[in-house]
RNA sequence: CGGGGCGUAGCGCAGCGGUAGCGCACUUGGUUUGGGACCAAGGGGCCGUGAGUUCGAAUCUCACCGCCCCGACCA
């Protein structure tokens, strides 16, 4: 493609609503332009990546067994009602009316849709396993769309959704889609770990979601880079550090004055003693019901953690009127010792501590040499902890590290949940019914655009794994008058185009050679070629790599062989 | 939905009671041409919308709309 011809809007100076590096290079770059909160058009460049980001998600779910659909985007209320989800979505399911008032959803996910697709023609075990999938527009109607195409409201997915004939059937089918995911996301070019999470509204036994490393993520994740375990916040254990004191305290426990000292720090400093000897307590209300959670002075409570081993629906931090109700003293001096008619969870971090500090339930009170069993009784010990930066990996022992990741991508086993209430039933060798056992598959493309960005970029502009760039070759023009470098140009042109790049061609005249370079470097294209008489003179072609400072001096018949070299080492970078 | 901020030329911004401005971009002519060139001449605005205050409103007041950020929420 010439640049002369081309519609490539690039932009100097960064439009202000744009935040994180991915936002901003898409609109500098002139991938796309939004069209109002949430919703974005792509301009050529855009949909040129969008469309090889597809072509590797197609190739390996090809791969895998999957066939491609496609499917509605509007949908009846009717299916949404026979699972629950009309009521149970919220805000985000965008429910619209047509013109005889029939409701209908647009579609943010489509387990229903399929699931009544399948039950109408699935009759016999022998038809299974079947696995489909779709790559189409969602729509979600976002509370707080933000960061540009990262969470928007219409947004491109590849969902898919598999069904078994029975629990290790599905088993295996997941494991299958896990390892495509993993092929996928490595063909883009993309540093992504699958990590353990929860799996949320879509429901299911299992889940992993498929994170990209990148500082703007949105999800925080416990990593090992020693043994590659990755898990959400939700989900992740690590190794505590050893407890302050190793041996039970042989004085009775006795409360001190720690007059308008609230927090363990404030305490600490007081008594200086270390946050790692604190029994730190918060009361919650769970479903209503106040409960307390110990944990390490020097750890934090992870709410999801307590609500999930609790099987509670809501759970908040309880006001400080009512931790005045529940403890008999102001939020700081909350303590086990004494503490009565509430449920009592504690970290399996305390129990191997000794000699404790806590509130003593008193204003202005803390009881030192407190042991959990002694002075109390013993509460019900969990895991109830976020894990901490720098602690030790449960399976290896390397130091984890909390980084952030954008998901791109989740696998759910769902079983049973949707073929049981929507009757999606197979006649087995039994002669029986039986319901399908089904996956769930989502892959968010615009957002794996937008992630590849994310962890390739410099001050300059976008460095495209060469898997997904718009065009691998970027050849330019330095100097359009000159008409023997022009046409040198021209050539490589159409030789690159013959060896079967794609290519970009800066051909404008009107540009200065400075102003190319800058297009270049916004662009990211991996591979540069750049014709001017300076080189010319002498028979030379500099050849550039974005990642690379300095480019390469090639005679000109050498310039083909050069790129191919080139071109095999970034393809390297992006093959599983 | 709570808190904060912003709406002035295509983009980035200034002006904050008295004739609407700057930089970039755009058009024309000329000179340039290896890291976002220079000179000259131009075009482009219901100052987000509506109501008020005022002799006079981009500027003050109120309401609404839109957008951005933080939070709650999130396959």
């Amino acid at each position: 493609m010439r640049v002369s011809k081309a519609f490539i809007p690039t932009v100097k100076e960064t439009p202000g609503e744009a935040e994180i590096p991915s936002h901003k290079l898409m609109l500098r770059a002139g991938l796309m332009r939004k069209v109002a909160s949430g919703f974005y058009e792509y301009l050529p460049l855009g949909q040129r990546v969008i469309l090889k980001v597809n072509q590797i998600i197609r190739e390996e779910m090809e791969r895998a067994g999957a066939q491609e659909v496609l499917m509605p985007i509007m949908t009846p209320a009717e299916l949404w009602q026979e699972t629950g989800r009309w009521q149970k979505y919220g805000k985000e399911l965008m429910r619209v009316k047509d013109r005889h008032e029939r409701d209908y959803a647009l579609g943010p996910t489509h387990e229903e849709v399929i699931t009544d697709m399948v039950r109408r023609e699935l009759k016999s075990y022998k038809q299974l396993p079947m696995n489909l999938f779709q790559i189409a527009t969602k729509f979600r109607d976002e509370v707080r769309p933000r960061f540009g195409v990262m969470r928007s409201r219409e947004f491109l997915m590849k969902d898919g959704y598999s069904f078994d004939v029975d629990d290790a059937a599905c088993d295996k089918t997941y494991w299958i889609m896990f390892e495509a995911y993993k092929r996928i996301f490595k063909r883009c070019g993309l540093l992504c770990s699958p990590v353990e999470a929860d799996s949320g509204l879509i429901g299911g036994s299992f889940t992993h979601e498929f994170m990209v490393m990148a500082d703007s993520g949105e999800a925080a994740i416990a990593w090992c880079q020693a043994c590659s375990y990755a898990a959400n916040m939700e989900k992740a254990i690590g190794v505590p550090s050893p407890s302050a004191v190793s041996q039970a305290a042989s004085e009775a426990c006795v409360p001190v004055d720690t007059p308008g000292k609230y927090t363990v720090e404030e305490v600490g400093a007081l008594l200086k003693l270390p946050p790692s000897q604190f029994i730190k307590t918060l009361i919650f209300l769970a479903d209503g019901k106040p409960i307390a959670v110990l944990v390490r002075g020097d750890h934090e409570v992870n709410e999801v953690k307590v609500q999930n081993a609790l099987g509670a629906t809501e759970l908040v931090l309880a006001s400080p009127e009512k931790v005045m109700e529940v403890t008999g003293a102001p939020v700081g001096f909350a303590g086990p010792v004494g503490l009565k008619g509430v449920k009592i969870l504690a970290d399996n971090a305390l129990k191997e501590g000794h000699d404790y500090v806590t509130g003593a339930l008193i204003k202005d009170k803390h009881l030192i040499h407190v042991e959990i069993g002694r002075d109390c009784a013993a509460p019900w010990y969990n895991d109830f902890r976020s894990v901490k930066d720098g602690e030790s990996c449960l399976k290896c022992g390397k130091p984890l590290k909390i980084v952030r990741g954008i998901e791109v991508g989740q696998t759910f086993k769902l079983g049973t949940k949707y073929s049981k209430s929507m009757k999606c039933v197979y006649l087995g060798e039994d002669s029986k019914d039986h319901e399908a056992v089904m996956g769930c598959y989502g892959i968010g493309v615009t957002r794996t655009v937008a992630a590849a960005i994310e962890q390739h970029n410099d001050a300059e502009g976008i460095l495209w794994p060469i898997s997904l760039a718009p065009y691998q070759v970027h050849l330019l023009l330095l100097n359009p008058a000159e008409p023997e470098v022009a046409k040198a140009a021209d050539q490589f042109y159409e030789d690159l185009k013959k060896a079967g790049y794609e290519v970009l061609y800066d051909d404008r005249t009107e540009a200065s050679a400075g102003f190319k370079f800058k297009d270049a470097d916004l662009l990211g294209m991996p591979l540069s070629v750049r014709v001017g008489s300076r080189g010319l003179k002498e028979g030379l072609i500099e050849i550039k790599r974005r990642r690379e400072k300095e480019p390469a001096k090639v005679p000109v018949a050498q310039v083909l062989d050069k790129v191919r070299e080139f071109a095999a080492e970034e393809w390297k970078l992006c093959t599983h």
